[in-house]
DNA sequence: CCTATTATTGGCGATATGCCACTAATGTCA
DNA sequence: TGACATTAGTGGCATATCGCCAATAATAGG
């Protein structure tokens, strides 16, 4: 396929190849990290140390590390990691952007991911971070944030909203094990929708996507104890053929 | 919010700010342009004239503009048109991959856009550009293609898969007006599977989706003529609430 | 006129949904 | 200890959509 002279050739090439001398754009990542806490939505922002728009609430993210990073999505982990100190989450890639006024250092691009993680396990370390610290999600979106990324906040609440409909995104944000209506709960606001009861435990159930572990008291503490289940193996992947309501 | 004195300070950093002092990968745009011919799904591919990978077929892509494009959709488009003479079919962004190894020249990323375009106006086009060709998709995966577009081609493929059974994008592929039969083919293809005839038009007669403007023979000639379509103003936005069986 | 071919519609059992009322289990408080 | 408030879980049914398949309609060619 590839004759050895060619081989030479593109060596030779790549010999007297320097990055340096092309226009290139910025390049970063930034991911909108999502949990529930309180009934509410919430999102983790930072502020910012450094020029540019330093000071301004921004959504953790940076520069990829070319010596440490091993791809785009490591990048994005790493970010999280260091937020949250949470490793493992649901990690998922929203948008790329790229324009020349996004960031006054000229043509940039950036790469959005957006996690879900339970609340409790981050509550005390990001209260450890000095930069960083949960909003309510509409709070945020009052925010004058740096940069566009108002703008990445709405399009990552918008996947997750959409996602929410046809997938179990949901168990992410949750601590398990949890109840059915905490499940709900989890669905509804997600997707700020309100979902019949009856409906939706069917529609769970009939998946067969979580695997009961027990009763136990709700949390709150009131009215009848409740089946509590974990995710079943695979089950974050699985799709509903048809989407929760419109 | 934004204090004069920062708004100041900020305006010196940005004066001594240079990008080129600082180490970003590599990034680039490249399309996965595909449409319909003789019942069988194809993809457009460039043979690269340059290093690396010279000789190569790969997916038609390069670099912003720095000076000329707008955004990142821009630079897609831009690519599209000099393949294709197409301006502005459905464009849409799929991935973005990044890492260290994907590229000889180092860590670099790709924002990877798929576009659906009808076969009619642009077979003599691309017969007229040296360097693009169509291939069925199967073809293509056989291949050695340049880069990691192999794997690029097959996420691309995947997401036209996903998307076809929950909205309307095979009308893209089609050249309007076209029948109910046409468009039911346009699915199969796209989604690789075979559809019944009465759910698939109840579906879209139920969406109203498709304005009718007449009757027509058949391309091939044979048969009852048929009632033609064009889609309804909008119709490419509409989200069905079930997607196409599993 | 007869036949092959494609378009379009009708009918019906199976399945999932929305809605809402009813039963079950627990804690509280008089 | 016994009614009450609160939350969990289920039963039942009208309605909508689907998959399946057969019947009818319109055209070309001999």
């Amino acid at each position: 396929m590839r004759s050895r002279e060619h081989a030479t050739d593109e060596a030779a090439y790549l010999k007297q190849y320097d990055p340096k001398q092309y226009d290139s754009p910025l390049f970063s990542v930034d991911v909108a990290i999502f949990t529930l806490h309180d009934n509410t939505l919430k999102i983790l922002l930072v502020q910012r140390g450094d020029f540019p728009e330093k000071g301004q609430w921004a959504l953790p993210g940076g520069f990829v590390d070319l010596k440490e990073d091993a791809n785009l999505e490591i990048t994005a982990r790493r970010k999280l990691l260091s937020k949250t100190g949470i490793d493992a989450p649901l990690l998922e890639q929203v948008v790329t952007t790229g324009n020349p006024n996004r960031d006054p250092r000229g043509w940039s691009v950036t790469t959005l991911y957006m996690a879900l993680i339970p609340y409790a396990p981050t509550a005390d370390f990001v209260d450890a971070v000095a930069d960083a610290r949960w909003f309510s999600f509409s709070e945020a979106l009052q925010l004058d944030l740096a940069f566009d990324h108002t703008q990445l906040l709405q399009q990552a609440r918008e996947r997750l909203k959409n996602k929410t409909a046809y997938t179990v995104l949901p168990i992410h944000v949750l601590k398990a094990p949890f109840s059915l209506a905490q499940l709900q709960k989890a669905f509804e606001l997600l997707m700020d929708k309100t979902l019949e009861k009856k409906s939706f435990r069917r529609r769970i159930a009939n998946a067969e996507l979580l695997k009961e572990v027990g009763e136990g008291i709700p949390e709150g503490g009131k009215g009848r104890p409740a089946a509590l289940f974990i995710p079943a193996p695979g089950s974050e992947k699985h799709l509903f053929a048809r989407a929760f309501q419109d």
